[in-house]
DNA sequence: TGTACATCAGTGAACGCGCGTTCACTGATGTAC
DNA sequence: TGTACATCAGTGAACGCGCGTTCACTGATGTAC
């Protein structure tokens, strides 16, 4: 008994399991609604019960995502000696090693958030990863938080983080755990 | 007389043309041969032969785009003043201006230099551009150019452009001359 | 406790689409004699 | 100078593909009487 008509337990959070499980293993660009349903063992149309289209599945998988980065950030920090600097430099790193170890759900994290509506104020929303790095950023500022030179270091400081990701992922640079630390370690306390 | 079958001039060259003139206008992942092919006036299947496949066409469109993107480093260099650092920060700002005013040739540049042969010594390949960066950066190193230090605060410079970039493309961060010309010129200079 | 019924998460067939690529071909060109 | 011919850049029709999405439907569920 209990047992729904066709598909046991929640099919909407499978299906997010199974996108993200295909976002592991390949590019975004090739994921597929119907691969999807197929691999959650479902017909393709019932993938429309719980999302209007695949668009609104993707941006599940973001949500998800942001989530995800956001506790790894959070677990980094909360490891991380309890000083700005040191905490930076965690996040930082924490920032890197999500991306390379999920590269294709982080691009699609990136390239998405630009579709959305930019002033959405959902904080627990795909952005959450981004926010914790700007926070710990602000900390760092202390008083003068907020001052013109302080957005400066923060996009500086998140520009080469992200930066280091991004030629990492693209394999310009070596994805070397060696690198990260030194790039970071040196250069990063502001 | 001189007119060629059904296509005027150089098929090749314009198939080149019409398909950065699609990247400026459009993303890669919508980059269609036959759409280039239309474009250009002439049917899909004239395409191969002038290459191999689509990748092949891609290809070229990168390494055309790298020879954009020298030009582009080379000029901002030869205007800035002739000392390293001032070199380095017109490197950047012109990195970063280069892949805003083309995001889908640089993006497709970045993602498909990955899969080629890592090892290729085709200098005047599509990673034109990173090698003029690479170089500058070199210079500013003087005589303890090739220690580990100074890799280091080369890939740091590259990331930190790089980053700037990205999340500039990506709508991340607003593509603000005064947050470029912030970033580079107050850290940029090692 | 038994029965009629609304709900709604699933089904499978079908849609139109544009893609990259292959095929056998055509017909203008320039060249060798 | 005229003619036979090889070359080869183009043609248009067709291939199979997988996609996202729509459609009318079915049948198990839980609920109201």
């Amino acid at each position: 008994m209990k047992t729904k008509p066709y598909h046991h337990g929640d099919l909407r959070a499978e299906l997010i399991r199974v996108g993200l499980e295909h976002l592991a293993r390949g590019p975004a660009s090739l994921l597929s609604l119907r691969e999807i349903a197929r691999d959650a063992g479902v017909s393709p149309t019932a993938v429309y019960r719980h999302f209007p289209d695949k668009q609104a599945l993707e941006a599940e998988l973001c949500r998800a995502g942001g989530q995800q980065f956001g506790a790894a950030m959070a677990e980094a920090q909360s490891k991380a000696e309890n000083r700005p600097g040191p905490r930076l430099v965690a996040s930082g790193r924490a920032y890197v090693r999500f991306a390379l170890a999920n590269p294709s759900l982080f691009r699609l994290m990136m390239t998405t958030a630009s579709r959305e509506d930019p002033f959405t104020r959902d904080e627990a929303n795909q952005s959450s990863g981004f926010l914790l790095l700007r926070r710990t950023i602000a900390e760092l500022a202390g008083p003068d938080a907020g001052t013109n030179e302080q957005r400066l270091k923060a996009v500086h400081a998140w520009a080469t983080v992200h930066g280091l990701a991004m030629l990492m992922l693209d394999g310009q640079i070596p994805a070397n755990e060696a690198i990260i630390d030194g790039v970071l370690g040196d250069n990063l306390a502001l």
